[in-house]
RNA sequence: CGGGGUGUGGCGCAGUCUGGUUAGCGCGCCUCGUUCGGGACGAGGAGGACGAAGGUUCGAAUCCUUUCACCCCGACCA
């Protein structure tokens, strides 16, 4: 390819919008251009990158087993009604209606669409497992878009979904698909971690996310230095903390009571009142829990003054889509004394839920839910109470596999895959016919990968201060040649003849033959980030071209009479 | 949706507070010439009617009203 006759329009400045490096670079590239909020178009040159990472996740997926299939972008609203989601979906969901007044949504995911499919093909459990997916665009009215390429709206998404006669051949494959998806990511020269990941909203008993490492992912990650255990701050888990260590005799003690605590509200203060460690003590966090048709309650969440509540895992223990603040007023209306909530004595009707790790602890102190008390000596239950995982794991934690300290690392999702069950199954009635003739709904899996976001990812972990450096397999060529002065007849031949010869063994060559500057092209060249670069100048009189390695741009002259042997040879 | 901000040639911005020549600058673009290994230089040139609608005024990019779009910070997700 001739970059003269390529649509490439590399520019000096980015939009002031774009602050990160993959944003920035992508468009000064001239990968992408921005028609709007979390919309893009591809130009040529962002096309081939896409079609390259498409290229690889779809070899490895048909290699293992998976069959492409393209399912209708644009979905009746029916399908949506039978699995419950067209309600529940929200906003995200981008819900129209044709001449004939019929709905429709733009496909956000496709889970109803390709149960529906196999429905109405697969009758028996002969015909499966079966891995279907396809590679296509999405759409989700998403909230707030941004950061480029890695939260559009409109999106490049592989999804899969696997239909299996038991939970046992399902999991069989979600570790065949963890292999896979580890594979193409490899591939793509991706540094990335597969971490446990909250499956409560979707349902469905287990899931894991791919994570690319870099600085400015959106996911908290909780990885242990100790072990491979990884997992998303929304599912991490922890040995239970240990309190503090005491001397002989100087461990607290408490004899049950009632004790005033005048305007002692938060954990701080009571932690001076009573000097103690807060690790003794029982926050309450109260919520307003949101729920489907506008349904909502509020909740109270217990769990150790020294620990923080995690709101993702405390919505999954009380099933509600959504938790928010609560105010005052709103506690109080409800009968409950703001500051002063405890477990005992809480009033009638209000829903609450005890962390786990407070699980027969008796040495506590909780709000008395009477203005100005505290209850000294509170004990909990071994069992019995509403129990759930709610506390947000922090850095220095211990790893609940190893004992290993626990830290913090930040991650993009480039990758999720659940075991989902019958979740979708069922409600569609998507049977088939077992060894015995009975109809048993398919047990299913589901797996994503975010296509275009993969571009954002490769590049936030692949750039410096001049711009993309792509990895061997998601380049948009796998070598460019600049020519320094396309005047100079040496030059310009030495560089046709090198790029008819590479073009000949199969490598994938950019000629910049652009009446430009040397300066200007070499630049374009750092800021494109093609692999490879061979100079064709002035050198070219003593028999010698420079190759120049993007990632560190280090240089090699090599003899322009064994060009092909060296290049060939270097670029693999 | 809540809070903050911005809309002026293709891109980045100034001008707006304090209405008043022909709306300005840098980059890019076109032509010619000189240059030619790190985004060259000179000369000439094209391109906007100031997000949109309404209003105030002799006069509006500038003031007022409404509206739309986009961006930043929070809850979602590949």
């Amino acid at each position: 390819m001739r970059f003269s006759r390529y649509l490439i329009p590399t520019t000096k400045e980015a939009p002031s919008d774009a602050v990160l490096p993959s944003h920035i670079y992508l468009i000064r590239g001239g990968f992408i251009q921005s028609v709007g909020a979390g919309l893009y178009n591809f130009l040529p040159l962002g096309k081939r990158v896409l079609d390259r990472v498409r290229d690889v996740v779809k070899e490895e997926l048909d290699k293992a087993g998976c069959l492409e299939v393209d399912l209708a972008f644009v979905t009746p609203a029916e399908l949506w009604k039978e699995s419950g989601r067209f309600e529940k979906y929200g906003k995200e969901l981008l819900r129209f209606t044709d001449r004939k007044e019929n709905e429709f949504v733009l496909g956000p995911t496709h889970e109803e669409m390709m149960v529906n499919l196999v429905r109405q093909s697969v009758k028996s459990y002969k015909q499966l497992p079966l891995n279907l997916y396809q590679i296509k665009t999405k759409f989700r009215d998403e909230i707030r878009p941004r950061f480029g390429l890695m939260r559009g709206r409109e999106f490049l998404m592989k999804d899969g979904y696997s239909f299996h006669k038991d939970e046992a051949d399902m999991k069989r494959e979600f570790d065949h698909m963890e292999a896979t998806y580890s594979r193409i990511f490899t591939r793509l020269g991706l540094d990335f971690r597969v971490v446990e990941a909250d499956s409560g909203a979707i349902g469905g008993t287990g899931s894991k996310e791919f994570m690319v490492l870099a600085e400015s992912g959106e996911d908290t990650l909780v990885v242990c230095e100790g072990c491979d255990y990884g997992a998303n701050i929304e599912a991490a888990v922890r040995k239970p903390a240990e309190g503090p260590r005491y001397e002989e005799g100087e461990a607290p003690e408490m004899t049950r009571g009632k004790f005033h605590t005048p305007g002692v509200k938060t954990i701080e203060d009571l932690a001076r009142f009573f000097r103690i460690d807060p690790f003794h003590l029982v926050k309450a966090v109260a919520k307003k829990a949101l729920y489907d048709e506008g349904r909502e309650e509020i909740v109270v969440f217990f769990l150790r003054g020294s620990d923080e509540l995690q709101e993702t895992k405390a919505a999954n223990a009380v099933d509600a889509n959504e938790l928010i603040d609560v105010t005052e007023e709103e506690l109080r209306a409800a009968g409950l004394v703001p500051g002063f909530i405890g477990i005992e004595g809480l009033p009638e009707g209000i829903r609450y839920v005890i962390d786990r790790e407070l699980a027969g602890n008796d040495t506590l102190i909780a709000g008395a839910n009477e203005a100005d008390y505290h209850m000294v000596g509170v004990s909990i239950p071994a069992e019995g109470e509403p129990f759930a995982d709610l506390v947000a794991v922090r850095e220095g934690d211990r790893c609940a596999k190893c004992g290993g300290k626990l830290r913090y690392t930040k991650g993009i999702e480039v990758g999720h895959i659940f075991q989902l069950g019958t979740r979708y199954s069922e409600p569609l009635g998507a049977t088939f016919l077992d060894e015995n003739g009975k109809a048993r709904p398919f047990v299913m899996g589901t797996y994503g990968i975010g296509v275009s976001r993969l571009l954002a990812a490769i590049i936030e972990q692949h750039h410096d201060e001049r711009g993309c450096i792509w990895t061997r397999e998601s380049a948009p060529f796998d070598l460019e040649i600049i020519v320094s002065n396309i005047a100079n007849d040496a030059e310009r031949e030495a560089a046709e003849t090198l790029y008819h010869a590479l073009r000949e063994r199969g490598v994938e060559v950019l000629l910049d033959d652009r009446k430009e500057r040397f300066g200007f092209k070499i630049n374009d060249f750092e800021l494109i980030g093609i692999p490879w670069g061979v100079v064709v100048g002035k050198k070219i009189a003593d028999g010698t071209m420079e190759l120049i390695r993007r990632d560190g741009l280090e240089r090699t002259e090599i003899p322009a009479d064994r060009a092909i042997e060296e290049i060939l040879g270097r670029i693999g």
